[in-house]
DNA sequence: CCTACCGATCGGTAGG
DNA sequence: CCTACCGATCGGTAGG
């Protein structure tokens, strides 16, 4: 009784730490981008030396490897319940919502994810890559749907797109706790639904 | 007459390798972010020792600062003639295109500004983000300006902005010359107008 | 998770 | 604009 006891301590304990590298690890890539986070302090920010940082991982790419996976994870999701939909209006709004409730649920991984992602190599850079290919095909996707049965007003998708994500994507960067109340959401459809939503 | 003008031709080939210089460290910063770009590669692009770098520049840090700068500057200047024009409507019309016209002309240097100005320091750094809070409350005074006077929807002018400023800005990371006649200046001109103007 | 330590590379200076 | 060189710091390993 007593052993498991300890075990199960001793686990949690281990994952909390590996948790704070990466908590740590999130906020020092964006503020200081990845290469001029050095595992050092990383290390120091983390309550322990730097040679422990690699009993967690096995690299300090290896850590932006795992905040960037993560996240990617976190907008497949979103999208994927938005294509459950019926509607591409509908498709589209939620989307939008669940798109903006990570990043602003995310705000400091979200802009790594965004912006260091460019540090990753080899074959884990590759495979983000392509997923986040894949999930701008399929925002194009539900943008062209929208278009074509006349829901949407007609632009170039990939302009759209892009548009859009760059648009969302900069909330990492301003948007904070302070700010929690001032209807991003709201204001973000709004905006954006006017211009695409067909008035007819 | 001789000694002019190996004086003349003296001056234009340092000034010459000076701004090659500055080329290549904004594509480097560009494409590795400031930390991860060393002076010694950047020395080698531009075909010269890596010390010889210190007899145009007094550091890194001063390279990364005259991009900032410089391209502050651009911006600045396409608001000041925005300001000009008579109505709101106008001077939003003409923001936005010039500061499209200022991306897309310097997608680099502009990445370059608004991703990595965090790495400036000291003066510079504090006279740097004066002037881009300088831009964006005079960029929202326009807004206001034609919210209050009935050209525009009523939204919160620093959200608005904060999302425009976004958009735009994204511009620079995929904008290409190879895209350059699929009317980004129109279709956002088209995308963000209709969700701003009143209808009225 | 630590101490001890590694070779490589960093931005930058001296002196010409 | 170069050669020669600096101390500091980098990411990471060995061995416990």
């Amino acid at each position: 009784m007593i052993i498991i006891l300890k075990e199960t301590k001793r686990k949690k304990k281990r994952f909390s730490r590996k948790d704070e590298i990466i908590r740590q690890a999130t906020i020092m890539f964006k503020d200081r981008g990845y290469s001029g986070a050095s595992v050092r302090d990383l290390a120091q920010l983390s309550g322990i030396e730097a040679p422990s940082l690699y009993s967690h991982f096995k690299s300090k790419e290896d850590i932006l490897q795992r905040i960037c996976d993560e996240m990617a994870k976190k907008f497949m999701k979103g999208l994927a319940k938005s294509e459950k939909k019926e509607s591409a209006t509908e498709k589209l709004k939620t989307a939008l919502k669940l798109h903006i409730r990570t990043i602003t649920k995310n705000t400091d991984a979200s802009a790594v994810m965004w912006n260091e992602w460019k540090h990753l190599k080899g074959q884990g850079r590759t495979e983000f890559k392509k997923k986040i290919r894949n999930y701008e095909k399929r925002f194009q996707y539900i943008l062209k749907e929208g278009m074509d049965n006349g829901e949407f007003v007609y632009y170039n998708p990939v302009i759209l797109s892009k548009l859009i994500f760059s648009s969302l994507n900069g909330l990492s960067f301003w948007y904070h706790g302070n700010n929690k109340n001032i209807g991003i959401n709201k204001n973000l459809q709004k905006l954006l639904f006017q211009g695409i939503k067909n008035q007819d």
